[in-house]
This record gives C-alpha cells, structure tokens and sequence, in this order.
DNA sequence: GCGTTTTTGACCAAATTTGACCTTTATTTG
DNA sequence: CAAATAAAGGTCAAATTTGGTCAAAAACGC
C-alpha cells in the first residue's frame, strides 16, 4: 500500500473519531508514518478536496494546525453544492470524486454510482473527441444531478 | 501461439482466480511474458472490450494498475437481449425505448430509468459532433447494461 | 500480393515521493 | 516593546514509478 493511502487513512480515521472534524500537527502525523511533511500536504490537496467534500484550513507558527473538516449538508444541498461546483470540464477522476462522494452521502446508493460511473467512464466515452470530452463529461454529470434533485 | 494470446490467457486464468476481477501491473506482466509493455494495453483493447464483456480501468503513477471486470454474461437474460441488440449506433428515440423495456420488465426502477435516460438523452449529449453522437450513445449504453450485470 | 493483425519501441502523461528553501506566528530576550 | 529566535506549516521542482499512445515494421491469412 502507498503511503499517501496510509496517510488518507489515517486521516479518515481521525475524522471518524472526531466526528467529522480533525485538526492535526503536520510533523506529528509525518514523523508518525514515516514520511516527509510536504507529502502530508500533497495528500491532503489530492484527496481532502472541496470536491471530494471537505474543506480544510491551517496555521503556521507555534500552536500552528491543519484542520480538516467534512461537510455535512442535506442530500439536496449536496446535490446543488456540486451542480454548481462542476465547470465546463470534468476529467474521469474528478468524476470519480464527485460520485465516490455522493455515494459516501449516502445520496446515491452503490449501484447507482456504478451506473452514473459507467456512463462518465473514459471508455465509454472514447469515442468522443479528446477537446471535448471533459466538456461532455460535465454536460452529463450536470443532467444526471438535475435528475436526482427531488 | 501468438504471444498476444498467451497473455489473453493469463488474463482470464488471473479473472478465474479472481472471481472475474483482476488488478495487475502492466510492467510485471509484460516482463512475466517476455513482451514489451504496450502489448498489454494491443491485447486489452483489442479483446477485453466492453462489447465482449469486460470494463476496464486504470492508473498511472507509483501504485499504478490496470483492473479487468468479467461481467457475468449469462446472468440476466433480458439484459443480456438488450445488450446485443445495441449496434454501434442509437438514437436518443431508441435509448429511450431500451430503457423503458428495461424498467417494464423489472431491470431498473424508475429512478434509475431516469438516471440513464439523463446521460443519453440529446441535451446531455449536445457537445459531441453530430456524426459521432449516436455511437457514444451506443457505448454509454453498453458500457451501463454491463454495470447492471455485475 | 494485399489487407489485417501483431509486435516493438520511442516518446508521452500522470501520480507519488523527497528535499531544499520560504513564510507566518508565537515566544523569548535584552 | 522591539528584535531575535523557535516553531510551525507552505511551495515548488526534481526524481521516480507507473501506465498510455502511436506509428513503423513484421507476421499472418487468403
């Protein structure tokens, strides 16, 4: 296993344990796993995105953090939070976090992100033209979220 | 016997193994085979394509891989109709056919039938060039009635 | 012989890991 | 109180680790 994935685990964790919110000493968690301090950051830009649902802030100095903070909104909200999010481009991962994300809302069930993957799947768009394929990606998640507003 | 097919083969021994589901490293196969590693991907595309039955999807970068889906073909036979009958070509008139055969019979609820029918439908599909349209219809299709089997 | 499929390899793209150097904030010291 | 110092976290680019693409060459089948 990776240690960015051992990092986002455990962060996970710590968000589980806190409810939803953690603040963490960046040198800390690195001297913990093993790994430098900066790759704490590029997990955290990576992974714990506004996208992906969490917003985080932090302070240097001493006493300094890095909060992480899940949100937590209605389905609907949900649902309008990212019907706006999405730009006029959306790449497969993107994609990915956006579905993995409703998912873990529980605003979809697994099946339905599965079918919702399937149709923003490179593969099954291979066929469009590379200019527009994220074009189209967002064209289709946008309907697909109108669709499960109620 | 072609090299391309030996690694066909390992491949389904490896889904075997896994119960129809594989994650391997184009690099150790290609080695393990003694062929260059773009002969995984020649094989990949050009024998386990959706159209036969498998997804697939991949990552770059360390703890890169490439996962292999055997979709259970026999599972649904009113799926399975379905999915042969999708040529390479489907107007939004005919996606809307398919899937209201497919919530008649039981296959998909409604608001799945919704959810499909939004990543088919024209408006969704506006940005893709008018010649192209109807086939990535075709392949978003294919590509949802295969995650319905799995 | 000709068209198709396979094989190869050079070059490309993406994700991760590391480390040197920078900025901000709190605390200590004169 | 102001300056110095310590204690965080931030940035960025290079190196590394994977997989992807594409076109030329070779092999195959008729």
């Amino acid at each position: 296993m990776l240690i960015s994935d051992n990092i986002a685990k455990l962060i996970e964790q710590m968000l589980d344990d806190g409810g939803g919110l953690v603040e963490l000493r960046r040198n800390d968690l690195a001297s913990r796993l093993g790994c430098v301090p900066s790759q704490i950051n590029y997990v955290i830009t990576s992974r714990f995105t506004p996208q992906r649902g969490y917003i985080t802030e932090s302070r240097r100095g001493g006493g300094g953090y890095i909060r992480i903070v899940r949100v937590n909104m209605s389905a609907n909200e949900y649902l309008m939070h990212f019907f706006h999010a999405i730009g006029d481009s959306v790449d497969e991962n993107e994609a990915r976090a956006y579905i993995a994300n409703l998912r873990d809302k529980g605003v979809i069930n697994d099946r339905e992100a599965r079918l919702i993957h399937a149709s923003l799947s490179d593969s099954a768009l291979e066929k469009a033209p590379k200019e527009e394929k994220n074009s189209i990606r967002a064209d289709i998640l946008r309907h697909v979220i109108l669709t499960l507003l109620v």
